[in-house]
DNA sequence: CAGGAAATCTTAACGCTGTCAAGTTACAAT
DNA sequence: ATTGTAACTTGACAGCGTTAAGATTTCCTG
């Protein structure tokens, strides 16, 4: 037949399956939605029928838990990658966070939001959060202390990552800025924030960086 | 029959099932979760048949709304009595921002962060939301200014309010402490971080107020 | 006080969902 | 070639949100 290559679909065994049920529910959840990330959506958008997914995933949850996973080592990637390119550096690591939210903000709902709901399993996701997690710990080691103390620099963490973070969810939620705000004004007031309140030393410069915000 | 005050119930007629079923939503929010909710427990925790909400809320979306509204009621409502005890100061209301978190995290969910999820309407909560926004306005114009600038209220705003969302979610996430944290060390915690951070004058003295956590 | 209008609630049904059991197909190893 | 196992399909189940049609009660108007 010769179209293992051109096409590995239309057979009964479909050969990436797991891959590409993650790939479906990640596009589906970002262009439609959570409510609107059924299972059998993603089983009938990949090709094949409603219980196929199961022979891969324990459940919905699984599924989910797997689309998180993926997102928090894309998250990290391109955290590093920022980082890399504008020398590593606590602002510009804040506005590498805040842009990725905005970016793919229901991806970022499910990775961050969804302890509650019981969406995913948090286990499961532990490590490939916790090595995003060790991009914000060496940051701060090269800040100095906003206080003095044993625990400034777990302190100093806290904090940078509570601003960021409720940024990113107040501007998700709609209610950061006023309506009057163009485009322009809401990047600016983003960098003016990270810059004044997670600059800890000198006064720092702009980055090159652009937010996205639509 | 006489039995009107007693129970006021099995009539055909509810007489208030539009406010039982926000109690009863509410309730079965935070007792088993977002997803546990269905319109028809919620229906039938109330005594009626699977279709008699809609008597009163357009679809379920409606309902959530008017729970979420509910929310951001109590939680102002409880917001201002915690700051006219220990008078008024941005770091006691910051606590009792937390608070309110810890002590109803699915109602807070609901609040915040189910915008994107389509669970509730916005509009619909924006006049209940903004009369809690006023407090910490007001907060802010006792405090001194962080930055000199004609924006400088604004950023503040923004910074404060933003610190306070990020730890509140953070925590929800489970993702804030270490392990090894007891409850005591996490209400320290918590009360150090707003303290340093969110003190913008001189050095605030404890509160006596307590954190849930649990 | 009568009677009709309007509000409230019930029953029944629709399509969609997550999940499971049973059976089918393809592949891999002996 | 046979057999075992993994991958997939079909069919079914209960629960979901929502709507339509009809029943019951209250409320308003005469």
């Amino acid at each position: 037949m010769s179209e293992k290559a051109t096409k590995a679909k239309q057979n009964y065994h479909h050969g990436n399956l797991r891959d590409s049920l993650i790939e479906q529910a990640t596009s589906l959840l970002e262009q439609e939605g959570l409510t609107a990330l059924s299972l059998r959506r993603v089983a009938k958008e990949a090709g094949v029928s409603q219980a196929a997914p199961y022979s891969h995933f324990k459940n919905k949850r699984a599924l989910l838990t797997a689309v998180a996973r993926q997102g928090y080592l894309r998250f990290t990637e391109q955290m590093r990658r920022e980082a890399e390119t504008h020398d590593i550096d606590l602002v510009g690591l804040g506005i590498g966070y805040v842009n990725f939210a905005l970016k793919n903000p229901a991806l970022f709902h499910l990775m961050f939001n969804s302890n509650l709901t019981e969406m995913i399993n948090p286990d499961e996701i532990d490590e490939a959060f916790s090595s995003g997690y060790l991009l914000l710990s060496q940051a701060i080691e090269r800040e100095p202390l906003v206080f003095p103390g044993e625990d400034g620099r777990e302190l100093d963490a806290a904090f940078s990552w509570s601003l960021v973070h409720g940024i990113a969810n107040l501007i998700m939620a709609n209610k950061l800025f006023q309506e009057t705000y163009t485009i322009t004004d809401r990047r600016a007031f983003i960098e003016k924030l990270l810059i004044r309140y997670l600059g800890f030393g000198e006064d720092k410069r702009l980055k090159p960086e652009q937010l996205p915000l639509e």
